[in-house]
DNA sequence: GGCTTACCGTAACTTAAGTCACATAGCTAA
DNA sequence: TTAGCTATGTGACTTAAGTTACGGTAAGCC
């Protein structure tokens, strides 16, 4: 995946619109049926974006790195639309927040920035058919190798400070589940665990 | 779901720009790894968007439908990106197809197109999710039922011609999975079968 | 230290779904 | 009309995943 770094002269633009907020892991950004305020930008840490079920249960959708933003707010706020997703914090974050008049102004003013929404939303899509692949055609224990994986490279560690229920609230299973594939994935030497922590080796 | 039919005026300059090409039920407008020569617009008929695994296996995305767009051409044409999706007529349909670079230079020319993509783009967004949240949450008896009555509405007619293998197909399941299902659905009185076809009462 | 709480391990069981095997039924073309 | 194909029905079995239940253990706090 390509790094769509926004442009500096874009950010620049962006910066001098909106305002800046800082915000703690697990904060809530957004939830489900919100009504959408601002389009956020992300300069520093990441959002977790989640879909959430009726009935309380959760699956990851992706996560919102440093220089991209969350599409889902932009067409959901100019046609003043609900959110259909749920935003968390996952590492401690510094967010532009532009006021969405601002944003479709810019439109017309900035074309970087409808190439920036275009490019963005393609990369959400794209995301969302490999959950869609993920969820239809794997099994458990390959999408959560696969989810270790994905976040070990995020972090730039091998050291994941997760426990096995927020795994698999990620994945949209059980707690119990994840702890009998880890189990696996230990005896098999691919990870080591202990309270509160899985290290990959 | 709002209409979202595009507007006269940008169609009369759509046809303009593109060809006409009718294609029988069936047909394959485009496989998944092809590389993306042209953006259809959908004038009659539908489209059925699929993804695919490796493993052959597919799962049913969304109809695109008259007035509509494969989105996912746009951005992926601009890029030189290949397909991530198969798309197959289901209805049999008339097509308009846009050469990219003309459809690149309408963002400039025609700013309703850039609202009209924007809107499409929210648009399979959404169906991105409902997909999500079926294949995460829901049992196949549930996405049975609910594929039937979409089925349904969309021909506006109670008979469906189909095959429980074609059914299976969009769902991602076995045959016999889905004969079973329909085989309760018809108990509860639901639906009666019949070779080829399903009747919703 | 002792208490509490959150986390983890695991056995036992249930259920949904996938798979296999094969029987039968309906359509169609020679 | 009958052979042959495709579609459907269904029982039996396997497997992955979800559920229940409970015991153990590390961490934090008074």
């Amino acid at each position: 995946m390509q790094p769509l770094l926004i442009s500096d002269s874009l950010l620049v633009k962006l910066k001098s619109i909106g305002s800046m907020r800082r915000m703690a892991a697990d904060a809530v950004l957004m939830n489900e049926d919100d009504y959408i305020q601002a389009i956020p930008i992300v300069l520093n840490g990441s959002i977790k974006v989640m879909r959430t079920d009726d009935d309380g249960k959760e699956i990851l959708l992706y996560y919102i790195k440093p220089g991209e933003s969350c599409v889902m707010s932009f067409l959901g706020a100019t046609c003043n639309e609900r959110s259909k997703i749920k935003a968390i914090v996952d590492e401690p974050a510094e967010i532009l927040m532009l006021p969405i008049s601002k944003a479709v102004e810019l439109i017309r003013s900035a074309p970087e920035w409808i190439e920036f929404i275009f490019q963005l939303y393609n990369r959400r899509f794209e995301e969302l058919l490999d959950v869609i692949n993920a969820i239809a055609f794997q099994k458990v224990d390959e999408r959560l190798w696969e989810l270790l994986r994905k976040k070990s490279e995020m972090n730039k560690s091998k050291e994941l400070a997760v426990t096995h229920q927020q795994v698999a609230d990620e994945l949209g299973t059980a707690r119990e589940v994840v702890s009998r594939l880890l189990k696996q994935l230990e005896k098999s030497k691919k990870i080591t665990l202990s309270r509160n922590k899985i290290t990959i080796l």
